[in-house]
DNA sequence: AATGAATGAGCATTCATTCAT
DNA sequence: AATGAATGAATGCTCATTCAT
C-alpha cells in the first residue's frame, strides 16, 4: 500500500517536473518556437518520457492553461461569493485576486493569455476542449457576477454585467500582454500592478451611477 | 507609356493579392501555423512567386504588421492634433479612430496585435524591428498626448498620461483579442464594438477629477 | 548585307560577353555554386537572355571548356608540328605552351580542370559531350606524340608515349589546382611557374635513357 | 555491460554505414550534386537520421576527408622516419604508400582530392576546416621532410624540398582525377599504377644530380 | 532580341512522435 | 518506468528554366 502511495507520489512528482520545465520553455519560446526537446531537456528528462505524461504537445500545453484557469476561477469565485463586500470593495478584491494569480506564475498567467487569444492548431482531445472552455466560461461568469449585485442594486451604470466581465478580463489580458512587451523593449520596467490598480480606481469611480 | 503603367498596376496588385491572403491565412493560424505555402494557394501563386515579393516570410507578416500600423498612428495623431475638442471628446474620438482602423481590417489588428504579445522568433532584418518598434512607441505617444491635456488642465485624475495610454491601448487589445475568442466559441457574437464603447465611456467618466 | 554582318557581329558579341562573364562567376563560386543568375548579372543581361545563347547552364559550362580546350589543343599540336626541336626541346616548349594557356586565362584553365575531374551533372547534348571527349583526346594524343619521337629515337626510356602524355597532363592538372589551393591558404604565393619549370626539368633529366 | 559495448558497437557500425554510402553517392555525384536522401537511400536509413550522426551534410562530406587525411598523413610520415633507406628508395616507399591508400579507398581518396581543389560552400564548423587545412599542410611538409634528406646529402638536386613536395603531390592528385576520368571514357582501363609507377621512376632519375 | 515574371522540382534540415529494449 | 534511436511528414527557401510580351 505504502509503496503505491510512494509510486503514485512520485508519478505525481515527475508530472510536476514537467510542467514546470514547459511553463519555463513556453513562455520563454512561445509555443510553436518550444520544442519538445527543449521541454525534456529543462525538465532533464528524455523526450519519449514526456509522452508517458501527456499525451502530446498540445496537451501538456493545455494542462498548464488548465492550472492556471483553475486556480483564476477559484479566486474569482471566491471574491463572488464572499459576503460583507459592497461592490465597489468585491471590484477591487477582484484586482487583488488577478494580480496574485499573475504575481504567484507570471509566465504561465502569460501563456494562458497568449494561448488564449491565439488560433495555435489547438489539437486538443474534444475532453481538454472543453474543459478550457468551460473554465473560461466558469470564470467569466464568476467576474460578471461581482459586477451583477452593484447593477442590481442600483449603484452601477445599468448595462449587461457580461459586457462589464468582458471589459475586466480583456483589461487585464491586455495589460499583462503589453507591459510584457514594453519589458522586452525596457527590461527594466514592469508597470503591471500601478497601471492595473490605476485601471480599476478609473472603472470603479466609472462604474458607478453618478 | 500606358503599358508601363499597367505593368506597375499589375504588380502592385499581385502584392496586394498576397497580402490580402497573408493576412487571411495569418488571422487564421497564427504565424508559425501558417505555411508559405497555404498563403501562396490562397493567393493562386507558387510559393515561389511570394519570395518574388517578399524577402521571407517573416518580412511578409511584418509588413502586414507596419501597414496597420501606419494607419494606427496615423488616426490616432490626427485625434490628438484636433483641435476644439475638450479632453472627453478627445477620448471618445480616440476610440472611433481605434475602432475604425478594426473595422477596416479585422483580421490583420489581430494580427498586430497578436504579433506585438507574441514571443514569436521575429528574425526581423533590423531595419523592419525598428520600424515596428517605432511605430509602437510613436502610437503610445499620441495616445498619451491626448491625456496629457486634460490632466494638465485639471479636469482628469492627477496620474501619468503614459499609464492612461497604456490602459487605453491595453484595454484595446485585450477587448479585441478576447472578442475575437468568444467568436470562436459561438460565431454569431461580435460585441467589440459596443463593448469597447462601453469601457470607454466609462473610463471617460472615472477619470474625471470628480 | 551590312546591316546582316552587324548583326551578326553584335550576336557574337553578346555570346562573348556572356562566355567573359561566365569564366569569372564560375572560377570564383565553382560550377554548383554559381547561379544562373549570377552569371547574368555579372554580364548585364537578364537570366533570361543567357537561354537565347546557350541551351542551358551546363552547355554554356561546356562551352568555356571547349574553347580553352581548342586553344590547349593548337598550341600543343603546334609544339608537336615544330620541326628542329630535339624530342628534349620540344618538352621545354610544351612546357611553355601549357603555361601560356594558364596565363592567358587561368580562372578558365582552372575551370577546364575542375570539370574534367568532376563528376558533374553534365547534362550535355550528346555532340557537346563528343566535342569534349575528342578536344581532350586530341590534345593527349599531340601530348603523346611529342613523346614519341624521343622514343623512337631511343633517347627516351622504352614506354608507351600515352603514359607520359598522362602522366605530363595529370602533372599539370594537379599542379594548377594545387597551386591555386595553396593561394587560398596564403594569397601571396603563386608558384606554378617555378614549380611547374622544376618538374618539367625533372622529367626531361629523368626520362633520358641514360 | 554486454550490452552497452553491443549497443556502442552497433552506433559505431551504423555510423560506418552512413560513411560508407556517402563515399559512394559523394564520388558518383559530386559533393553538390549528391543529396542527403541519395546518401540516406544507399544506407537504407532515413535521412533524419544521418543527422543524428552528422551536423550536416557539410560535416558528412568534411568527416570522409579527415579520415583519408588521417591516413594519408600516418602513412606518409611513417615513410619520413622510416631510417635504413636511402633517398631514392623512401621516394619508392612514398609512392607506395600513396597507392595503397588509393587502393584501399579509391572513391574516398577522389572525393578528397575534388574536396582539395574545389570552391565549394565549404561551410564548415572552423575546427573542421582547420582540421583539414592543419591535415593537408601535415602531409605536405611530411613529403618534404623526405625529399630534404636527399637535397642536404648533395644527391638530390639543390632545390627546395617543399617544390618537390609540390611536384609529388600535384602528380598524385593529378594521375588519380585523370585516371579517374579517363575510366569514365573507357571504364575497361586504370593505368593509375603503372603510370604512377613510372612516374616515380622518372622523378627519381631526373632529381638525382647527376 | 530581350526580359520581367512565374514556377516546378528539389533540398537541407527540423521536429513531434513512436517503439524496441 | 525510462529512453536511445529512428523516422515520416513538413517547411522555408532556391534556382534553372520557360514564356508572354
Amino acid at each position: 500500500m505504502g509503496i503505491e502511495e510512494r509510486k503514485e507520489r512520485e508519478k505525481e512528482q515527475r508530472r510536476q517536473q514537467i510542467i514546470d520545465a514547459a511553463e519555463k520553455v513556453f513562455a520563454a519560446k512561445g509555443f510553436s518556437g518550444a520544442t519538445v526537446e527543449n521541454i525534456a531537456e529543462e525538465a532533464e528528462l528524455s523526450p519519449a518520457t514526456l509522452y508517458l505524461y501527456f499525451k502530446n504537445k498540445d496537451a501538456l500545453y493545455a494542462s498548464l492553461n488548465l492550472k492556471i484557469l483553475k486556480v483564476l476561477t477559484e479566486k474569482i469565485e471566491n471574491v463572488y461569493h464572499q459576503n460583507g463586500l459592497n461592490p465597489e470593495e468585491k471590484i477591487k478584491a477582484l484586482e487583488k485576486a488577478l494580480y496574485e494569480v499573475y504575481e504567484q506564475d507570471p509566465l504561465n498567467v502569460i501563456n494562458v493569455l497568449r494561448f488564449q487569444s491565439s488560433e495555435e492548431p489547438k489539437n486538443l482531445s474534444p475532453e481538454l476542449a472543453t474543459q478550457i472552455k468551460d473554465g473560461a466560461r466558469k470564470y467569466l461568469r464568476a467576474i460578471a457576477g461581482i459586477f451583477e449585485d452593484g447593477v442590481r442594486e442600483g449603484s452601477f451604470l445599468d448595462r449587461h454585467p457580461v459586457a462589464f466581465a468582458d471589459i475586466v478580463w480583456g483589461l487585464f489580458a491586455g495589460l499583462v500582454l503589453w507591459e510584457h512587451t514594453k519589458k522586452g523593449f525596457d527590461p527594466s520596467k514592469d508597470f503591471l500592478r500601478p497601471t492595473l490598480g490605476l485601471a480599476i480606481e478609473i472603472i470603479n469611480r466609472g462604474i458607478k451611477k453618478n
